[in-house]
DNA sequence: CACATCGATCGAAGCGCTTCGACACCGACC
DNA sequence: GGTCGGTGTCGAAGCGCTTCGATCGATGTG
């Protein structure tokens, strides 16, 4: 194994020059720098990360807890894993690995043996447990997503409410009138994830604010629960020309009934969706959608803690502001 | 922060006391070891990784490799992360998420550092470039997947071979005399991935062996895909009665398009598959199939790096017998 | 009863790195 | 010409842990 003072013989300098080298602390001669980045190359010097660790009290590590059982859309989750994996490596970070089962206890594990610098965490609940561990850590830590108390806690999240709003907007400015919104399955609610309530809540306050008739409904990703979920949609918003879905898997589903119902989309019935771009697009038919910005969002999350890491203090809820891309899902009344 | 000097001092003994009652790598007297142990709880001690890391040279790591982008089918390799997470917590282990993008680089950084122990790579191609990295890395690895030359490298799967070969055993049994296998997409073949080539090798040399009739096809996930792929296999092998699919995306189309065409399974076709127990169960009609044992498969290869590291040498290749459980997608030619 | 044996414990030497203070040298300044 | 302030470099002190002798009673053995 190569150390550090091979490099430094190698390059004829002490220890804490080459090390100043690769941190940059102190400034270095030029020619000297160009002698110790040669010897790192011609040893393939790596330093070692425990003995960086110990003596930083950085262990350029950072935990991301996943969600790995729960009912989330899959795609998506993915795009979150590989956003944070991608922005931690920009910053000279690793992604450690952890799972909902781990618990708070995990968390207490990597934090308290110091094996990460920061933590980041996926799909919080309304009430988690976790979140007073994380306030407790001395690590830096960012959520994605919102608890029902985020004080004290760096979250990031997609404006869910202004998302759904945004979708009503559209659907009005081309005439519609009774509008139905197809969210999540009822368990999802019923634990309390936050985005779910927010982007209903975003629809029945855009509905209100702009005079309109609507309503929304729990949906099952299944043909069944996609019938039930549109029967009742019907039964309470007579006339319903426009549909609002924030429901990734039910989304196909639900075009699929609507085609072999004989409805034409956007002809008899417009559908807006809240949803990843790619899966938007590459519906039968392109849905007009907000999209879910995994990646830029896991990217604020690790941008969230690296900050505090550099000592910038600002645990504040950051929402992305929703985008929504028109595409032929919807269309004007008729 | 407490150090481990912190609970020698509460608990009277030496530093190196608590080590040993730590590690269990000398004994200890019940009585000190108590006074340690109630130390350690008291305070809160949690040791610290980087430090533990310097001094043992074991950094209680492992990396997981994942193919965050690939075309494998979700739910599955979410399985495979699950496990091998599982399996390395059971092990004192923690898994740092390598994706694919860092390819060789990423295992040189990771291992030269000696920021993890292991490595457990899913998703190897048959002439992968990572594998001599692998083969020259000091710390142990394991494959999840098979390459073409193995030699030196433990690898873990489940034997594709034989899963087909069992498929078309159970169907030869109900009478079944013409056989179609549904694979992957084509690309996955040409990609070079073995367990596709695999699967459809068992399935070819079973059919030979039985002198019995049938022709594999690729297959897309989509309707259009599996309608294209019937309809090959209805051509290339008339009086087709059994199908063995290998595509765990295609399956529910599949059943989906027999069933809107009007063909009963198993009375006009019987359907057997390659793909995970839970999905076998919750289809429409449960179908008979040789399960991915995805779980025990990453705890195969975390098994296969521990020992390792406990000195045990033994890099070969290690192939799950199938397990096929009948279900009611298959049954008796008419 | 002397001696080897063993169990329980301690002290100290690292592991490979970061970082602080010190120092030597140089040019600028009055 | 002495002083001051930079700049570039070095030495050494840790960071918190593991582990290798060494020590010291107690126990067993011939």
């Amino acid at each position: 194994m190569v150390t550090i003072a091979d490099v430094a013989r190698h390059a004829g300098v002490s220890i804490s020059t080459v090390s100043y080298v690769l941190s940059g602390k102190r400034s270095i001669s030029a020619e000297t720098e160009g002698r110790v980045r040669a010897a790192i190359r011609d040893l393939g010097y790596l330093p070692n990360a425990g003995a960086r660790a110990l003596a930083s009290s950085r262990s350029n590590v950072l935990a991301l807890v996943v969600p790995l059982r729960s009912d989330m859309y899959l795609p998506v989750l993915m795009q979150f894993v590989t956003g944070v994996v991608t922005a931690a490596r920009a910053h000279e970070h690793d992604v450690l690995l952890l799972t909902q089962e781990e618990g708070a206890d995990g968390l207490r594990r990597v934090a308290g043996t110091a094996l990460t610098d920061a933590v980041i965490v996926m799909d919080v609940q309304q009430h988690d447990p976790r979140l007073e561990v994380l306030r407790g850590l001395p690590q830096p830590s960012a959520l994605i997503g919102v608890p029902a108390d985020p004080r004290g806690l760096a979250c990031v999240d997609l404006d869910f409410a202004a998302s759904a709003a945004s979708c009503v907007a559209h659907l009005a400015d081309l005439g519609h009138r009774d509008l139905g919104f197809v969210g999540p399955p009822e368990p999802v609610y019923q634990r309390g994830t936050s985005f779910a309530r927010r982007a209903l809540a975003g629809f029945t306050s855009a509905l209100r604010s702009r005079a309109l008739a609507g309503a929304g409904v729990p949906c099952t990703p299944d043909y069944r629960g996609v019938r039930r979920a549109l029967a009742e949609l019907r039964a309470r918003v007579p006339g319903l020309t426009g549909l609002v879905v924030h429901n990734e898997e039910a989304l196909p589903v639900l075009l699929d009934v609507l085609h072999s119902d004989g409805l034409r989309v956007p002809d008899d019935l417009s559908v807006a969706a809240i949803c990843p771009d790619q899966q938007a697009q590459s519906l039968a038919v392109p849905v007009t959608a907000v999209a879910i910005p995994a990646e830029e969002l896991a990217a604020d999350a690790v941008r969230a803690v690296m900050r505090e890491l550099e000592g910038v203090r600002d645990r504040t809820v950051r929402l992305r502001a929703p985008e929504l891309r028109v595409r032929a899902s919807t269309g004007p009344v008729r």
